[in-house]
DNA sequence: CGCTTTCAATACACTACTGTATTGAATACA
DNA sequence: TGTATTCAATACAGTAGTGTATTGAAAGCG
């Protein structure tokens, strides 16, 4: 009875952290091919090359599970936004092009896919929705920062609020992307924004 | 042995009409409730107000079901559009508010998500999938129809190609129709259509 | 009114998945 | 190197859902 760890602070080993992020993209790749609906913990943990023994080590439910992923992804997001913020282009189209490329790469079309059916999945979930609301708003937060302080730099006036102006990228970006994924051909990836992001950005001179 | 029908003309007695109507609205309620993954024949059924044996005698798999959900829905829409087209108003910027109008209110919150749910299924089905892009591209086509029409009427240049512009209005309505479900209090439904589409509609004169 | 047809309900056999309790192998460490 | 601990595998009992085959009630029709 030795009472190891004040329980919020675990240590963690090497070999359960790999188990942990094996899981994660396990289940990240259920989820891609089969949605939301087919990543069962045995599939999961089948895609994961575990047996369900893992999992429940690991996770309490999968409502845990996909808390854990969308941290993940949160804080692969911020990085690639502070990584703009700290050395950021002069003018702020450079800089919404910069922060699109580096989603461009980031959010890749699976990516995409996996973060929509975790959206729907969280929207309905009363433990995952709260976090994952405030992940999308600490989000839009830096994206606001970055084009703020630039735009201050250069002393430009942006035609929209700007936390207007980034939920229009983002909305942007989020229904492209799936028109993307429905019409490839028709479609390629990022040709919306890159056509109307430039008109809604900076008032005429 | 009266071979009753030519199979593909079946004459579905009003029973049959309205329990498979039933089972529709159960469908779209059981997807709004709790996704496509908590669909279940069984829990569709259940909301409908039948047994699995309704279900069956209806549709021979889910797929089916899907497809018709599709189908109707692709049939109002079309509706909403067509009143549009049928006496449009003179600028294009009334039409286009005109026909934002009838979508939201035939494309409410609840039915965005039914219908972002089924973008989804609809992704990996090969069944299901062609049917929904086909619905979505006729949907389009009569949207820039409307736009082309009314403004070649009034001689005004469009700052988009037509398609391109569409299809922003439909990526912008569907991101931000998927922030205020997250968010319905920091964006009320249709703020960023409002302040976002005017802008990118017209030339500058 | 009685016969036929239609259609949903029921019964059944089956599969997939869940979560827990226990076991056993690998790793840490003394 | 031997003992303790950690962690995933396994075994198990249970639930929920599937699709088919059959039944029975109600509507249609002569």
């Amino acid at each position: 009875m030795s009472e190891p760890q004040p329980e919020s602070a675990r240590p963690t080993s090497a070999r359960r952290e790999a188990t942990r992020a094996r899981l994660l993209d396990g289940a990240r790749q259920v989820i891609a091919e089969q949605g939301v609906h087919g990543a069962s913990v045995e599939a999961i943990c089948e895609a994961a090359g575990f047996t369900r023994g893992a999992f429940y080590s690991n996770f309490t439910s999968r409502d845990d599970l996909v808390l854990a992923i969308i941290a993940d992804d949160r804080m692969r997001a911020l990085a690639e936004i502070e990584s703009v913020l700290a050395d950021p282009p002069d003018d702020p189209a450079a800089i919404v092009a910069a922060i699109q490329e580096r989603l461009a790469e980031f959010d890749s079309l699976r990516r995409h896919l996996v973060r929509t059916e975790l959206t729907l999945y969280a929207l309905r979930s009363p433990t995952v929705r709260p976090d994952f609301v405030r992940v999308r708003r600490e989000f839009r937060e830096g994206f606001c920062r970055a084009i703020d302080s630039a735009a201050a730099a250069k002393g430009l006036t942006l035609l929209l609020d700007t936390e207007l102006l980034v939920r229009t990228v983002e909305a942007l970006h989020d229904g492209a992307t799936m028109q993307s994924l429905l019409e490839p051909d028709a479609l390629p990836f990022g040709t919306i924004q890159q056509e109307v992001i430039p008109r809604i950005l900076l008032e005429e001179e």
